[in-house]
DNA sequence: ATTGATAATCTACCACTGCTAGATTATATA
DNA sequence: TATATAATCTAGCAGTGGTAGATTATCAAT
């Protein structure tokens, strides 16, 4: 037994075996993100992974119960950024009107710069689950972030923000799956502002 | 040479096969609509088509070019489907506002009633093209349905129409993937209905 | 320094996928 | 009945997500 009665001195070696897997963990999503974002999530395979981090493909697995999880951290990450460029478009307007375009065109930006991370947060199986217990703050901030923007124009904030939401995330589809002109889409978000401006408060 | 010059006696074979070869890619794509719905999409598998229709796999292939090509079949039938779906919603209304609210709640229950179909519309790849010379004439028809209940509440009608169709898509995708509560559907729908109906015509 | 236990990691595999080359069987004509 | 052709099948490729079990490195205790 030791003097300090622990039973080991390696404390230090613990905590940097900690580290070290922790910061394998951040390469793993950083590196699915990447290889998504250059070509697509079909090329984010485990093999794939394995062979960019330089470990075998059970590594993978100690960290990730499934491939599925991996796109939940990606998304989970996207949702974070999400949230924080909502706030400062939201930040910058002058005007209730003007924060709600500007954070509805945002979105749209989002959506169409960072396809990979976008399909991750709404469109890929992620294992996320919303309004429940483990839902990561990052996803409640996003939705925070809508409804910051909606509320001089709404009564029920819940059902306003929901609604403006899955109008955007629609446009977004649509447009992504060529469903919708690319040209029109200012046109497309001017209307939903109007829309939702004409609508009274209280 | 035979008497009527053309060289052959089998017309009617002839005609026969190419019947049954018509009636088993419709086998095909009912087949594959059947084991989507009751199984979801991951279940349609070559292998399993191929099983379930008696012929082996290549026999697949010789109807259709790949995989996503049959999602695609399956996306056209929807498609015809839920224009008529649509239309019938907007005939059996009272009023241009009723009839909003009908194609409204009616794309819905689509959505909600018949995920594999409306994945196959919406979501999967299905190698179709939209707004393009060989576009199906459903597609449009789809399109159309939509845009007759719009066109009372505004004034440029093809902006108009993506985006109404973009908030239905919106909510229906949300709902599907748990971002949003089953519950309050109506309510997000009706405030649909409520900002349309808001828009000056002229 | 040498042991024995433990943790970390890898090799090799499973069952499955979409898809296809080439052999085989059935069919229609001469 | 022989031959060309069309229809179909068997068997395989290269890839997937995921894992069991062998192997290696690392540790504490002698």
């Amino acid at each position: 037994m030791l003097p300090n009665g622990v039973g080991t001195f390696d404390l230090g070696i613990t905590e940097r075996k900690r580290r070290e897997r922790a910061e394998r963990e951040i390469l793993i999503v950083d590196t699915a993100r990447r290889i998504a974002e250059e070509e697509g999530w079909a090329a984010v395979t485990i093999r794939r992974l394995a062979q960019d981090i330089e470990y075998s493909q059970p590594v993978i697995y100690s960290h990730f119960a499934s491939r599925d999880a991996i796109v939940g951290a990606v998304a989970i990450e996207g949702f974070g950024e999400l949230a924080a460029a909502l706030r400062g478009a939201a930040h910058s307007a002058s005007s209730p009107k003007n924060a709600l375009a500007a954070v509805a065109e945002t979105f749209l930006d989002v959506a169409f710069d960072r396809p990979a991370i976008y399909e991750a947060m709404f469109v890929l199986p992620s294992g996320l689950r919303f309004a429940k217990s483990d839902t990561p703050p990052q996803l409640r901030d996003t939705f925070d972030a809508l409804a910051a923007v909606i509320t001089p124009f709404c009564q029920d904030v819940e059902v306003a923000t929901e609604t403006f939401w899955a109008s955007l995330h629609g446009l977004a589809e649509l447009e992504r799956h060529g469903r919708i002109r690319p040209a029109f889409r200012a046109q497309r978000l001017a209307r939903i502002v109007q829309m939702v401006c004409a609508q009274a408060p209280k």
